[in-house]
DNA sequence: GAGGGGAGCGCG
DNA sequence: AAAGCGCGCTCCCCTC
């Protein structure tokens, strides 16, 4: 069976050659070359031509492009570099700290789904995280209908899928095809979902209501992202506006967080006597440089004004680690 | 030679 | 008919 683009030609794109790639040789080995080729032309041929007189590569942060809020990156990229595959984490390993430094790698755990248990006020994912349990194998136990000892890998796993695919406003379609199932059964683990955490099933339905009362969705903070494709005559059009209202607010929430502490860590880096410097940020982490002497100081620090720079109605917890490379410190 | 747009793919 | 949010970069093809 051959897939078609909108233009025509027969599609090439990764999930089709995935499955050609079941009965012949050819699509696994353009795979391959497709990902080393793109690793070697915006990686490991770009970054070094881009050392600075400093002899370190800078990037450019822009704080007005994105409509979520986050910020974006760019000349190069460092909010792309490689992290999930083994050759391209390579690439990350040779970010590195000069001598006597370390880096230090703090990221929020899991801020999105924290963010929407807050937005929500659902019980069971306000408990899951004031208990700081593992949340997924913890959906997974409550669709599966299984003790919490008695998930398996596989149901994580799968779990997993679901709590992203509602931040993402994942339908049973979507969620078949990336689980590989059948789209009934998707259908069916969605529905146990919505049985078991309903304020989220509510808090779905009251956003898509709002967006199209209202015309715009908003951050726990106020930042407004508008959607005047929500009352579009084309289903398309306004199912893709009713996605991007779920999603707003959770990635949103997650870009003021932290902001607000990259504020007050800019404010406590003014004042203190340690070796310190903020060096990048990727959405949810916070990438620094520290002297070896104040690494311990500095982290509990790091740790301390991400947590408390925003109060939700469950912990922000961030997870810090240290390493001569930046591969290393997570 | 510059710039647009699509396909494809790197990240959160 | 489409079906998962947000980005930026490279390659390729096309137009001006």
């Amino acid at each position: 069976m051959i897939k078609k683009t909108p233009k025509g030609q027969p599609s090439t794109a990764e999930p089709i050659l995935q499955e050609l790639a079941q009965e012949h040789e050819l699509p696994r080995l353009i795979m391959e070359h497709r990902t080393l080729s793109k690793l070697k032309s915006t990686y490991t041929d770009k970054l070094p031509e881009m050392i600075q007189k400093t002899g370190r590569i800078h990037t450019s942060y822009h704080q007005a492009i994105t409509a979520t809020g986050r910020l974006s990156s760019t000349d190069p990229n460092l909010q792309n570099i490689p992290i999930r595959s083994t050759e391209g984490r390579r690439i990350r390993q040779a970010f590195v700290a000069p001598k006597g430094y370390k880096l230090v790698a703090a990221d929020y755990s899991q801020v999105e789904l924290r963010i929407m248990a807050h937005l929500s006020q659902d019980p069971g994912l306000l408990d899951a995280f004031t208990k700081d349990a593992d949340v997924h194998k913890a959906t997974a136990a409550e669709v599966f209908d299984v003790s919490l000892e008695d998930v398996t890998t596989e149901q994580r796993r799968r779990a997993k899928a679901i709590n992203f695919g509602l931040i993402y406003g994942m339908s049973a379609f979507g969620l078949a095809k990336q689980l590989g199932i059948g789209r009934p059964e998707a259908g069916k683990y969605i529905k146990r979902y919505f049985e078991r955490y309903p304020g989220v099933q509510q808090y779905m339905e009251n956003t898509r209501e709002s967006a199209k009362e209202k015309g715009y969705v908003e951050t726990i903070y106020g930042r407004r992202l508008y959607l005047p494709d929500i009352k579009a005559k084309n289903a398309m059009m306004r199912q893709a506006a009713e996605r991007t209202a779920i999603n707003a607010p959770m990635q949103g929430s997650a870009a003021d967080i932290i902001k607000r502490a990259m504020i007050n860590m800019h404010d406590w880096l003014a004042e203190t006597d340690l070796d310190v410097k903020m060096i990048m940020q990727v959405h949810d982490e916070l990438i620094f440089e520290v002297a070896e002497k104040d690494l311990d100081a500095a982290q509990k620090k790091i740790v301390d004004i991400m947590q408390n720079s925003s109060q939700i109605d469950v912990p922000l917890l961030v997870e810090a680690g240290v390493g001569g490379n930046w591969d290393e410190a997570h």
